[in-house]
DNA sequence: TAATTCGCCCATGTCT
DNA sequence: AGACATGGGCGAA
């Protein structure tokens, strides 16, 4: 956005000045500059839509220069994009609880130059589902509302950006098909079978079962493969841990590979002297080029035929360098098919996606990917969901020769482009599926967290109802008052219950969960931010806590919008799709969609809650969250007291479970049944170990299932910092744990266990463990200057990797070993073995093996005991 | 531009 | 010096 270059002038340090300049004007002004610096780079021609032709809606966008909304379409036959200008006449707009005369009454407003006309629209009030009237006024350019906004008491709408606007006006679905129809964009739903939908919610109400064949295609519609490139640029770098400044672009970049799934696998290489030249290997084309200038032209050549480009990472990096460097070496902007935005970067003939933020979102990280990957560069995500990784180096960038510089290369952008290809292109699939429950284009979706994806859904279905969406302010007038405190200071409201689990080894326990806790309870309820806490209402009912306590109340008038939302998602899911996923006797590629499509809905379902817990969320409404965990702590706890009282066992639960010790299976189907006509939930038999060692802390136990495999919930063994000496270790006790069958057999397992651990610690003594071993590795929340309170240790090795010139940011993982000294930290680059400070590693081979010896009734004591004698004659 | 609370461990910082 | 609170990181649900 910020560009406001005079040709020619290409200095690192001016570009950098400048670009600051350009953001602090743009706050000031939006609506000026950015028009300026929009129209002074000629935009990319893209085909335009025929008519009859199928396409798939992917984005919509607004073009300054034609002042239009601009829906962006592929073509899966021609395989590219094709654009389709909005020739309604749609405008910007927002809308003010003002009469008419009393905007046009306001000069500033009707004289402002982009002011177009006054309109009376009628919307209905979600609180009353009431028609109220208000004034809707219209402007030339959306950026005018901006400043429009501030002019009148209350604005409503006038944060929604344009074209998400548009996408609600005209009820537009990113990811779905489209065709031409007399030269208006019309939807090309699917046949769907709507008999298995209806039956599906044959119990629902009314707008339930219609949402419900509304929304059956966005699940059912095929899903279309995009042609596209993923691209890794590589810069020479004279220091090794160091990554170059993409504003400064001051260093060559003398390699870029693309690979393509139409095959392309291409590397581009500057010939340097002192390196040989660039040969094929394998399949991969290498080109050689003796100007960077000219590598950048031939890159930006072959990029134009593709719709999508895919980076990890290049909105931080690869876009800006290619950009900057590209300037620096006499390339015109127009040159260079890219857009810089604060934070975001654009493909001019068509899209970028960066998986770096898309693998970052915590949601897909979590509910799509079960939590399978915890650092989110390249390496560890693709290692995580491939099983392949980049390959390695032991020098710099810069000194490595030639083809190991091109394998390297490659081997990046081959990875990027299967992150979006692997399982039958189950992440490009999950990311047009988001897109279609969202309603969000795909690179805002793949740019944006979840509370970013539920805020436009609802938005979405405000619009296609009549809603008027109501301010944040109208929406925490009402639902702010708590009535509950948090067990952790600081925390909002009280959350979940944990029964204290006991300590010891117990044989045969079953874990019963309820499906889906939380969303059930907001639809069985009907929370809503509209139904909670009203101040009209006729049919009232009460949201109680476990222990009796009234602390909100629930309007029934009327079908909550996010009771009908999640509920809609989680019948799909629990009663269509995730029976489909596993159904015997359709095709695999069928199959895996189905998969895909359950896994996107758990996304949206279990985020609903948390979002309107979340302050900065826009419909934020902490009384709906309070309601749903009071009610979870209601429902668990009457279950539980309805278990003992049929004879059951309960041994420990979390939020939503329950581990039943030597359960009677016909006791255990009496109990669902009872919380299905108690509650109308669904509790389930989620697993049976044979047997569970719990070490009486909470969330922190060790089971192991009827079919030998190992649960390890909590443990520090578990945890991503621990050193990996000590994970190893715990592996080999998991193994020797795992074969236990009978409690006979676990006598032996202790004394093996006992064996096991003094073995640690003789090799600790005799520092057999290398420093990669010994180190931890913890993550940095933010930058090492920034800690203010205190320093924590992988603070204090960072500062040090910085006293010696190594690049250190937010996010890196920090790998430190503990020693002798005064700091008593440092960084493994820096560190040796002798300094290690042994006594330190004994506590923490304690604290690992601890939670699991304490369940087994071994003290540690006698484990030290023995050990130092041990240790002497092992000397 | 950012989903929540509960719970554990370790180090650091502060008070007595 | 030792008790206690707080910061920070990571995991469970």
């Amino acid at each position: 956005m910020a560009r406001q270059l005079t040709l020619g002038d290409f200095s690192a340090l001016k570009l950098e000045h400048r670009q600051e300049q350009g953001r602090e004007k743009e706050e000031e002004q939006p609506q000026k500059e950015s028009v300026e610096v929009r129209r002074a780079k000629p935009r990319v021609e893209l085909r335009q839509a025929q008519e009859g032709r199928r396409y798939f809606l992917l984005a919509v966008d607004y073009d300054g220069k034609a002042g239009k909304a601009v829906c962006k379409l592929y073509d899966p036959e021609n395989q590219e994009l094709a654009v389709h200008y909005d020739n309604t006449g749609h405008k910007s707009y927002f809308l003010v609880d003002l009469e008419p005369e009393q905007v046009r009454k306001n000069p500033k407003i009707v004289k402002h130059e982009s002011f177009e006309r006054i309109e009376t629209v009628i919307k209905v009030d979600p609180y009353t589902g009431r028609k109220i009237k208000l004034t809707k006024i219209v402007v030339k350019d959306p950026l005018a509302v901006r400043t429009l906004r501030e002019l009148v008491p209350r604005a409503y709408e006038a944060h929604i950006k344009y074209f998400n606007n548009y996408i609600y006006d005209f009820n537009l679905i990113p990811g779905m098909p489209y065709t031409i129809s007399k030269g208006r964009l019309v939807p090309l739903n699917p046949q769907v079978d709507v008999k298995e939908v209806t039956e599906a919610f044959n119990d629902s109400d009314e707008l339930t079962r219609e949402m419900a064949v509304d929304w059956a295609p966005l699940f059912e519609s095929e899903i279309p493969s995009v042609k596209r490139v993923a691209l890794d640029i590589e810069v020479y770098t004279p220091m090794m841990g160091r990554v170059p400044d993409p504003i400064k672009a001051e260093f060559p970049i003398i390699s870029v590979a693309l690979a393509g799934t139409d095959g392309l696998k291409k590397v581009l290489v500057l010939t340097r002297e002192g390196f040989s030249h660039g040969k094929n290997m394998g399949e991969v084309e290498v080109e050689s080029f003796d100007s960077e200038r000219e590598l950048l032209r031939r890159l930006f050549e072959i990029i134009s035929n593709y719709p999508l480009v895919l980076t990890f990472n290049g909105d931080d990096f690869d876009v800006p360098y290619l950009y900057y460097r590209s300037l620096k070496l006499g390339l015109m902007p127009e040159d260079v098919p890219f857009d810089l935005g604060s934070r975001d970067t654009k493909f001019l003939h068509g899209f970028h996606v960066d998986l770096y933020r898309f693998f970052f979102n915590k949601a897909v990280r979590n509910y799509a990917f079960e939590g399978r990957y915890s650092e989110y560069n390249l390496d560890t995500v693709a290692q995580a969901l491939l099983g392949i990784s980049k390959v390695k180096l032991d020098d710099s960038i810069g000194a490595i020769d030639t083809a190991k510089l091109i394998e390297y290369n490659f081997r990046d952008s081959e990875i990027t482009l299967n992150l979006t290809t692997f399982q039958g292109e189950l992440v490009w699939k999950l990311i047009v599926l988001f897109s279609r429950i969202s309603k969000l284009g795909i690179e805002e979706l793949t740019r944006t967290e979840i509370s970013a994806w539920v805020k436009n859904l609802y938005y979405w279905e405000h619009r296609k109802r009549g809603w008027l969406i109501p301010l944040k302010e109208e929406i925490t007038e009402r639902t702010s008052k708590l009535k509950t405190s948090a067990v952790i200071k600081g925390k909002g409201y009280k959350g979940a219950m944990v029964i204290d689990p006991p300590v010891g080894v117990f044989f045969d326990v079953t874990v019963l969960d309820f499906a889906s806790l939380y969303p059930s309870i907001i639809r069985n309820w009907n929370l809503s931010y509209e139904t909670v806490d009203v101040k009209e209402c006729k049919k009232l009912d009460e949201v109680k806590d476990e222990e009796g306590n009234v602390l909100h109340t629930v309007c029934k008038d009327r079908p909550g919008i996010t009771a009908v939302i999640t509920g809609l998602l989680r019948d799909f899911r629990v009663k269509i799709y995730k029976k489909k996923a596993k159904q015997k006797g359709i095709d695999e590629e069928r199959r895996t969609l189905y998969d895909v499509v359950q896994r996107g809905m758990k996304v949206f379902i279990n985020a609903t809650y948390g979002v309107f817990g979340a302050e900065t969320f826009p419909l934020y409404a902490p009384a709906v969250a309070e309601s749903v965990t009071a009610l979870g702590r209601f429902v668990i706890t009457s279950t539980v007291k309805k278990a003992e009282e049929m004879g059951l066992k309960v041994l420990y639960g979390d939020t939503d479970s329950l581990f039943i010790y030597k359960p009677r299976s016909e006791v255990l189907k009496k109990l669902v049944d009872w919380v299905k006509e108690a509650f109308g939930l669904d509790l389930e038999v989620d697993k049976s170990y044979r047997y569970i060692a719990f070490s009486g802390l909470k969330k922190n136990y060790f089971g192991v299932l009827e079919n030998d495999k190992v649960d390890i919930k909590g443990m520090l063994a578990k945890k991503r910092n621990t050193p990996e000496f000590l994970k190893e270790a715990f592996k080999e006790a998991r193994d020797l744990m795992a074969k236990v069958r009978t409690p006979e057999e676990m006598e032996k397992a202790k004394q093996d266990l006992t064996v096991k651990v003094k073995e640690v610690y003789a090799k600790l003594r005799n520092k057999e463990y290398n420093l990669d071993e010994l180190a931890f590795r913890v993550m940095l929340a933010k930058d090492p200057n920034s800690y203010e309170k205190n320093t924590p240790q992988h603070v204090k090795a960072a500062r040090l990797l910085r006293e010696f010139n190594v690049q250190v940011l937010p996010r890196d993982v920090i790998s430190f070993v503990k020693v002798k000294g005064r700091e008593g930290v440092k960084p493994v680059q820096l560190a040796k073995l002798p300094e290690v400070d042994v006594e330190k590693y004994y506590d923490s081979v304690k604290s690992t093996f601890e939670q699991l010896l304490k369940s087994l009734g071994v003290s540690w004591e006698k484990i030290e005991s023995t050990t130092s004698i041990e240790s002497f004659f092992s000397r």
